[in-house]
DNA sequence: TGATTAATTAATTCGCTGGTTAATTAATCT
DNA sequence: AGATTAATTAACCAGCGAATTAATTAATCA
């Protein structure tokens, strides 16, 4: 019970055609709807018979969950990595963090549109227990960070608070591309950081205390 | 060449069983992908049968095309009535009608997301032809209007004003159904009142002056 | 060398979906 | 009443795509 058997032979070396295929799903299911991606598509891109998808994942909704697992994996470790703590000197850090994250995982903004938004019907339900508390969780951990240390005005909503967090940190993700073609921007380093110190702009004067305001 | 042939008889009385088709379309496009809604479901949920489809819209994608036109044509009226001059005595006047403009057609946010953000649509350059540019301009009108009267800051950029001011008031439209379910809050009128004031103050502090703020 | 087993493929099955058709119903007009 | 025509339906068809199968390849072990 050791080495028997054929061995994995994609391309070169080792073990793997399903690390080609779920390589092929990170690309294929991030641009286009579920059902608009098959699986000879996702085969072909792989290099391997479509067969392979029963063998390694028994189905497409199989193959489509390893690559979930996989994008969201990496996401809750740079989650750890940039905003774990949710303990911020500023709001400013929190954004600059923020994009940070998102940076090293460009797919995940609009990967978590689709399933948690539109109703794909795919994993609605393994996604949002995977990521969604966890990542819901960062906002509302910033929210108490800041409120705890008296920054926070008083008449600041929590919910709200968190709901224009994400919608100012998020939403430009998604229109990152009609963004590109419509006014010709990109996301470069500039940009963003335009983006972080507005977003500052806007909590630092619209939620926080004059007073206690301590850089800039 | 009057009257002749059967009468339409969808349930009680006149012409439609286009109108159910147009509105069983409404329902189920905007909360699935294309793909993921069947002609025999729509039939169905519209009470008809689904060769009623070719007969009043020749094919799945006409009805689609159809209902956008429906859709659309609403909004266009809407924000004709709520939102054309772009010229608002506040910036709090211009987030209380844009509610007030989606509040009247509430599939739109999400329809227009799953056409020109996400590559589900079907007919996305027809969405974008029809309403893309025109409503983007809302915003950059909105910018205009108060950067000529003087009353924002020299140092706001006029691409970061537009992206922020369409975060905060179409993404909370998006993530309806899930803060509903998640927080347990409906869009309701002390809600909307509450988020409109929150934006408010967000952007008066963020990026007007001090001196030229007139209400509250 | 021959048994064993993992990896891989070509070919096939089968359910679903959009589309089509031909027949039926129910009204109006002459 | 009989012709005409719009509205509606049941039944059917072709095509696609996911899933499955049975066979083949290539390695290891004894």
């Amino acid at each position: 019970m050791t080495n028997k058997g054929r061995p994995a032979q994609n391309g070169k070396n080792a073990d793997d055609a399903r690390a080609a295929l779920i390589g092929a799903a990170r690309k294929k299911f991030v641009s286009k709807a579920y059902d608009k991606v098959s699986i000879r598509e996702l085969a072909q891109l792989a290099g391997v018979n479509s067969a392979m998808i029963k063998y390694y994942f028994e189905s497409k909704e199989g193959l489509y969950k390893a690559m979930v697992t996989e994008v969201t994996g990496q996401v809750i470790e740079n989650i750890k990595l940039h905003l774990s703590s949710g303990k911020f000197d500023s709001i400013e850090e929190f954004f600059r963090s923020f994009v940070e994250m998102i940076k090293e995982s460009p797919e995940f903004p609009l990967l978590m549109l689709k399933e948690m938004v539109l109703n794909q019907g795919v994993c609605r339900e393994y996604f949002i227990e995977r990521i969604g508390f966890k990542h819901m969780k960062v906002f509302d951990q910033v929210y108490h960070h800041f409120k705890d240390s008296g920054k926070l005005r008083a008449d600041v909503d929590p919910l709200l608070f968190r709901m224009s967090l994400m919608s100012l940190t998020l939403h430009p993700w998604y229109m990152r591309e009609l963004i590109g073609t419509m006014e010709g921007v990109q996301y470069d380093e500039a940009f963003l950081e335009k983006m972080i110190k507005h977003n500052t702009q806007l909590f630092q004067h619209g939620c926080f205390n004059e007073e206690g305001k301590n850089d800039q």
